[in-house]
DNA sequence: ATGAAAGCGCTAACAA
DNA sequence: TTGTTAGCGCTTTCAT
């Protein structure tokens, strides 16, 4: 039981602060142990026969020397890092924390850890991050929520797919529409026609004829997504679709009072409003209270995510309720399984459901 | 200009659906260059003379074979990960997203990637998850939030500052307490006690003499902060402090909702209700209308952190605001100052100021 | 079942 | 100014 080095305790228990010594590494393991490196990687990896004995004083000194495994060490020689990258556009959206919040979550229950960047929604930043991920050889990368779409974005964002691939990684599209077909990538999404067809058709079946549509960006997946679901519902109603009936901003608070505002001056066309977020739903809220107008009775409201807010504004917001926790949690099982690394991976697609929460702000138009 | 290895390529530029060969590295670019290794790494780090012509081939050469270092391979060699960790309870807190938006913020602009992990409120997986961020050689550790304060946690987070310390790292407190004088760890905060008791003025000044407080945990420092600035607000008014007046839930709407919704029924011995965090105040508000109360009439309420839902409530809530994007951004600064590493560095400690937002939620009594 | 040794990609001390 | 070389801590053949 030679020993080059000096075994270094993890704690000498003198209760005086001192600089820790530096963590043990493996050789320490060895050494302490009393048998080489490569028997100690053994057991930790447990991918080999390794004796009773020499297991159990392996794992004796590893609990001794308070031993973690050194993560760049393990990188480096080529093992895939047990960490989840995720990209959103920025973590104070409530619907993306709930998302976040899900990855998170069922990253943690599966010893993953999590890398975490945002985009501030715009694509050149967005592909850029999930390049540094690839470098900091992520597990996978979930891209959560939806985009500005664009034809050369795709394309880089294919090729990235297929990198990501080829270096043991995947690439989780979580909220938003699939790359190209064979494009190798997890899509882990929700119906946003869907949910747009049915709440729109709900507030078409309380009378209304006119109902403002305040989207995101123009191209934002997920707003067309729902500008989709409205427009088709429109069409099952018999009511023609009228583009002036349609204004774009982006995903915020300030944006729906905006538009709203906007929209409240001079004549009113339009007896309710379906905002493409329930954020932006707060603030068609507070246009429409400052207008010294009530709502239901002058306008109904519907929003889109279900987020807590919805109860609380006052009436209780109608809205889709989207699993976004679900979402998050179902990406990061995909990210973790092993499965998609083999060769004949056939590419995911799950799609969780949606549904419609009735509660007080469209009025029955008679 | 001997070539060992073929330079790999970063595009063929034949636009077909190709695995893309595996990423170049500094050997390959220097190969590519002409010149060796070592001189690639100096004009990387640029802490060293190379010649003019020499750097600009190197240049060249990164930019064509699409060369991203490896981050793996620096933490090994010893450099510090230019990655800062943030830990915090829950990424659905509306002002813990706003802190690290503002740490996500700053980070990236400083080139810095981040690292997030979320505790749920446990003490036990905080530490774990810092002794493991540790081990991923992060460049600093934030923690975001209040704990509940226990002797033995503080013994073993005050041993991993100066672990941390010991590895070119930085503990970073981040709205709550610091630990003992002389521990090396930064401490970003903003005075709970002063927000509280300028809030609780506010609502004595009101007339009100019966407040109900309702914090989260009993131990967690920032409930108790602020239970310590209503209780100094009762004295300097002359009002008794009554202990029967104050509840301890968690800071959740549904705890906010629940505790209310408990001291409502039988006789109401309070007039007004001062909610520890808005979130739990919305929960307040909606136990006060379920109970077919008026806000302020029959309750006045105010919260404490001034979130963008404080403004969606109706009436308006009354809060006090905390510059948590700012309390993040500034922990980055921080952390990515190299200031900190220097032998003598004294320590920091930065308070950053609240007010208070007056709105529609408190009467008047008299 | 176990050990020796090579190598992952980079940095830094030492030579030249 | 530049190159050579020895690690950083781990995994993984290849011997034994």
């Amino acid at each position: 039981m030679a020993s080059a080095r000096t075994p270094r305790t993890a704690d000498d228990g003198s209760g005086s602060r001192r600089k820790s010594s530096t963590a043990a590494t493996l050789g320490d393991v060895a050494t302490h142990a009393g048998v080489s490196p490569a028997t100690v990687s053994r057991v930790l990896a447990g991918n080999y026969p390794v004796s009773r004995s020499a297991r159990q004083r392996v794992l004796r000194s590893i609990r001794e020397l308070n031993y973690v495994a050194n993560t760049h060490a393990r990188a480096l020689a080529g093992v895939q890092t047990k960490t989840i990258a995720f990209v959103l556009a920025d973590v104070r959206g409530p619907s993306f924390a709930e998302a976040a919040h899900g990855v998170e979550q069922e990253a943690a229950r599966l010893g993953w850890l999590c890398l975490i960047g945002t985009t501030q929604g715009d694509r050149e930043r967005e592909l850029a991050i999930v390049r540094l991920m690839r470098e900091q050889r992520a597990g996978a990368v979930v891209l959560i929520g939806g985009v500005a779409d664009a034809d050369d974005y795709n394309e880089q964002m294919t090729e990235l797919a297929y990198s990501l691939r080829a270096a043991g990684s995947l690439l989780v599209l979580c909220g938003r529409p699939p790359l190209a077909t064979g494009v190798p990538a997890a899509v882990i999404g929700y119906d946003n026609e869907e949910g747009a067809y049915a709440i729109t058709s709900h507030v078409l079946a309380q009378g209304h004829r006119r109902i403002l549509f305040l989207g995101g960006e123009e191209r934002h997946t997920t707003s067309l997504g729902r500008l989709e679901g409205y427009s088709r519902a429109l069409n099952t109603f018999g009511v023609e679709f009228d583009p002036s009936l349609v204004e774009h901003g982006v995903f915020t608070r300030a944006s729906g009072y905006q538009l709203t505002k906007k929209r409240l001056t001079g004549a009113r066309d339009f007896t309710a409003v379906f905002a493409a977020t329930d954020v932006m739903a707060a603030g068609v809220y507070a246009a429409v209270n400052e207008a010294g107008l009530s709502v239901p009775d002058d306008i109904s409201i519907v929003g889109y995510d279900d987020i807590e807010l919805a109860q609380d504004l006052r009436p209780r917001m109608t809205s889709v309720h989207v699993p976004y926790e679900e979402l998050g949690r179902t990406a990061a099982k995909v990210a973790a399984d092993e499965d998609h690394k083999r060769e004949d991976w056939p590419g995911l697609q799950v799609t969780l459901k949606t549904h419609v929460v009735v509660r007080d702000s469209v009025a029955r138009l008679d």
